[in-house]
DNA sequence: AAAGGAATAAAGCGTAAGCTTCATTCTTCT
DNA sequence: AGAAGAATGAAGCTTACGCTTTATTCCTTT
């Protein structure tokens, strides 16, 4: 299968216009094409027979039965090689190896959101949840590996419910920001080994103001964890925080969600407007949008 | 499938000697009969084609053809109900409630990192990180959404193997980092929806100068994939990637990972030294830091 | 053991589906 | 705007595969 879709996208420029949209539906529902032939094909992609099949002689298969049979191939024996569920499954027996790296890799990650999920206290959460609608505004804070998290936490929250920045260290200024601060403010603040001192700085200035702090850390006594009204806790391996940003992003993802549910109507207007930006669509991307 | 096993249990006392091997055969091994003739199946089982086809007739299938048409769609659409895919159709719009949200919204994670996982080519992978260790220099992009995947890589590629840079859009120019470039550099882009355009232009602009390109997409047809040497899918919910972090994350923790097991020694020791620096000014690598 | 009958496989037939050709439409470039 | 060329789809051609017929083998019964 992926060597097709290999395939097709190496060759996608070459193709003509209506071969594209055979393309687009072979990537798309190969399945359709395993049970069905090249005229039922035609039809279905409102082109014609002959195109589907110019569309095989294009990618280099020598007709249409030749891809057919490929596709049919690769469906099945994914199938009975490598189910997902199968595989993450018997994590126990753990020969490494080039191979399954990529699986052991994220079977970890996997263990880890899980980890994070059963650690989270509820009424800590709903509390973090609150804070976030019913802060006037709110500054996301975090540097090195936490930079992406805040910055992704930035960006969401902006769109899900306005008013909410990135504090980006020295290259904004500091003081000006927190002097503007009051106690309905929110900070949110991230902090994984290694704990940027810059982070821990910031949110004991803005407490002056008697802004809320939000913390997120891997460890409720970590200098934010002292320091937070609310902590929420993500598990990540140690020592580095590297490796654990699947689950960070996870606990993120369920964070902004509760955001999102809790205002939902106002939220969705946002995305609205979010979307008619600047000609992009933010549906399923066809060629067509892409120009 | 079940329907079929069902139907050759029923009539199996009737069938005669070589019809029962058939059937064993058909039981055994489903799929060889949705890829394979009647003739091939006549020799795989040692009877003959004849044989084959008069089991069919004696199931009461109008041919060949019938039997083997349903043994393709059970096995595909099988495929496709219990698939993961099934998850997160119904998460877009939807309110959830407040109890089980962290745990429906980590599940979902999973079953992407899940689908990702699978959906993987080991092949492509290993050339993935082929192009990563060969690389000369990095230079790594990604606007908006994937801001975060290109700062985190970044981050992390500079330590564990070095030479890596951020291109993070106007602030930096473009022009002179590209002069530079040579076939030997590498790319690193990431495209989510909805696809910055600033993106696709600095690829474009690089790939003029021979560069290699990796992009990481959720879509193999996205205006990344067409210009990718190599492409890595990740498996997002549509029809924003804000959704996907994890999942991303996890495919490029795998990525990160098959780079430094590949060159172990030499990333203890860098590790070794970041580790020993005091203070933080190990600052977030850009295009200046090679001036 | 021989005859009748069922089961089987080889050979030939027919049809569905893939493929090719050609006329028409759409694009692009001057 | 017009001409040259590419892309497209309809109609006819070809082949592969399923199916039928027929000859042979194997089993059963007396």
């Amino acid at each position: 299968m992926q060597n097709i879709k290999e395939q097709i996208r190496k060759g996608y420029q070459e193709l003509t216009t209506r071969q594209k949209t055979v393309a687009k539906f072979v990537i798309g529902q190969p399945k359709t094409i395993a049970l069905h032939s090249a005229q039922k094909i035609g039809e279905l992609t409102e082109t014609s027979e002959t195109t589907v099949i110019r569309f095989c002689y294009a990618l280099g298969y020598s007709g249409y039965s030749a891809l057919q049979t490929e596709i049919r191939e690769s469906l099945l024996n994914s199938d009975e090689e490598e189910g997902p569920l199968k595989n993450y499954r018997d994590t126990t027996g753990e020969l490494i190896g080039e191979n399954n790296l990529i699986q052991r890799v994220m079977e970890q990650d996997v263990a880890f959101i899980q980890q994070t999920l059963s650690s989270i206290n509820n009424e800590l959460f709903t509390k973090a949840v609150d804070l976030i609608i019913q802060a006037k505004k709110i500054v996301v804070v975090g540097f090195r590996t936490s930079y992406s998290l805040a910055n992704w936490t930035s960006l969401t929250l902006n769109l899900i419910r306005g008013d909410t920045s990135l504090y980006r260290g020295p290259i904004d200024d500091a003081d000006s920001i927190i002097m503007e601060m009051d106690e309905h403010w929110l900070v949110i603040a991230f902090s994984f080994p290694r704990y940027a001192s810059e982070t821990i700085s910031f949110v004991q200035a803005a407490k002056t103001k008697g802004v809320k702090v939000l913390g997120i850390s891997d460890d409720e006594l970590s200098p934010i964890g002292l320091e937070a009204n609310v902590l929420l806790k993500a598990i990540t391996p140690q020592p580095s925080a590297l490796n654990g940003m699947a689950a960070i992003f996870s606990l993120l993802k369920a964070l902004t969600t509760g955001v999102a549910a809790a205002d939902w109507p106002k939220v969705q207007d946002r995305v609205r407007t979010y979307d008619g930006q600047s000609g992009f669509e933010f549906h399923i991307p066809t060629t067509e949008s892409w120009g």
